[in-house]
Parts: structure tokens; C-alpha cells; sequence
DNA sequence: TACCGGTAGTCAGTGTCGCTAGGTACGGCG
DNA sequence: CGCCGTACCTAGCGACACTGACTACCGGTA
């Protein structure tokens, strides 16, 4: 994708992660190999690690340092309640924007 | 809205922008107004002249400056050929990420 | 006349975010 | 030993929306 997605990924990536973390607990690595999987092909590695350090600043994750076979130990986040709650009003937020953008495609026709 | 709309709007006014004047051309006080009527009530006017320049230098819209009975000058932004082009690739990209971002709120539940 | 409110546009400075492009560190394999 | 995969971190950059001003024009009212 071009520009387009990289601007409106933002504040969204972070929603994203969240909802990632809602489903189970998981560490960087894994959560970039995870949003890959899942169609964000092009999202850069230093981005997912900074947006975790945020969260975790701003106290949504709880994180626990556990140790890897293979490499450096890994952080594994995983949401708190804070965290949940902070997931619900994106959820929210996001709807209201995708229902009124979806009212202007149809009127855009 | 808090500020998660504010991250979550980057990328995202700009098209909403466009597909107002898509659908017949307008100014920056109108533009502004009918954002609010949609809903987008805490959008400030200066971002909305903000992003009105700036697709203008991208050559996404032609202006043409008319006199008002009341107040200064307006100047009508209507889309051009790329702007049109511009605004479809917009809703290609919001489709696909909202498209993986309903994927993923049905798996959180 | 003087002032205020609505219309219409502009600008400098700020904070946040994702990206770039590197780097560190650990283990196993050829 | 060198290389690849795993795992994390960082400084600097550009883009964008917001804040808080300001200019300018007009009509109505005190």
C-alpha cells in the first residue's frame, strides 16, 4: 500500500496491537510476525516496538520478562484492565469513524 | 471524542475532505460546517484550511476565488481528475483496513 | 459613530505517530 | 569463525491534526 496506509494507520496500529493483546498475551517479535500474517505486510519492526513501549508507559499492559531458547529473553505484554477499557473506547471511536465514513462513500456515488 | 479520534483521523480527514468535494465543490468555512453536521464536531477550522492547502499543492483540486455578500472572498475547491483517482485509492486503502479491522474485533470477543 | 458578532481565511508553534536505518545480543548450523 | 534467525532498542525524520492567535469584510445595534 501506498502513503495512504501509513497516515491512517496511526492511532490505529495501536488499537490494533491492543486487540492482538486482548486475545492472548504475546511479545514484539511475535506481534509483527503476527500483524504480517494478517495482511499488514509492510509494517516496520522499530515501529511495533516503540508503540509497545507507549503502551506500556502508559500503563495498559502489564509486561513479564521470560526467558527464549532461541536469543534474547522475550517481553511478553498483556492487557490489564486499564488496557481493556482503553481497547473498548477504540472500539468505540472507530465505529463512529467507520459509520460515517461509510455514509459518505454511499453518498459519494 | 477523546484524543484517540485526533491520532485516528490523520490520513483519514483528508479523504473525508475529498469525498465531500466530491460530491460538488465547496470552501473552507462550508467544509468545515458540514463536517460538524456530520457529526465531526470537535474538528478545528484551522486543520480544515490546513489540509485545504495542502491537497491543493498536490494538485488533487482546482480553486477558484468568488466573491461573498458576506465576508471575504471564498475560494471553491472542487476535485480534479487526480483528486478523483486520489480519493479512490483512499477508499481502497480504508476498505482494507477496515475490512482486517473487523476481522479482528469478531476474534477478540 | 462605535462596537459586536458572524463570515472567511491565514499562520507559527506543538505533540504524536509511524518509518528509516541503523545497532546490540543470543543461539545454532555449516 | 561467519552467517542466519530470533529478539529488542534507538535517534532522527516527515506528515498530520491541534492550539491560539491574527487579518479582513459586512450588517446590525446601542
Amino acid at each position: 500500500m501506498g502513503k495512504q496506509s501509513t497516515e491512517m494507520l496511526k492511532g490505529t496500529l495501536e488499537g490494533i496491537v491492543l486487540a492482538i493483546l486482548s486475545v492472548c498475551p504475546a511479545y514484539g517479535y511475535e506481534i509483527t510476525a503476527r500483524l504480517r500474517e494478517q495482511g499488514f505486510s509492510d509494517i516496520a519492526e522499530g515501529t511495533v516496538y516503540a508503540l509497545l513501549v507507549r503502551i506500556e508507559q502508559r500503563g495498559l499492559v502489564e509486561v513479564v520478562k521470560t526467558p527464549s531458547e532461541k536469543g534474547p529473553p522475550r517481553k511478553v505484554y498483556s492487557l490489564n484492565a486499564e488496557g481493556r477499557e482503553y481497547l473498548e473506547e477504540f472500539w468505540r471511536t472507530w465505529s463512529f469513524l467507520a459509520e460515517r465514513l461509510e455514509r459518505l462513500r454511499e453518498g459519494g456515488d
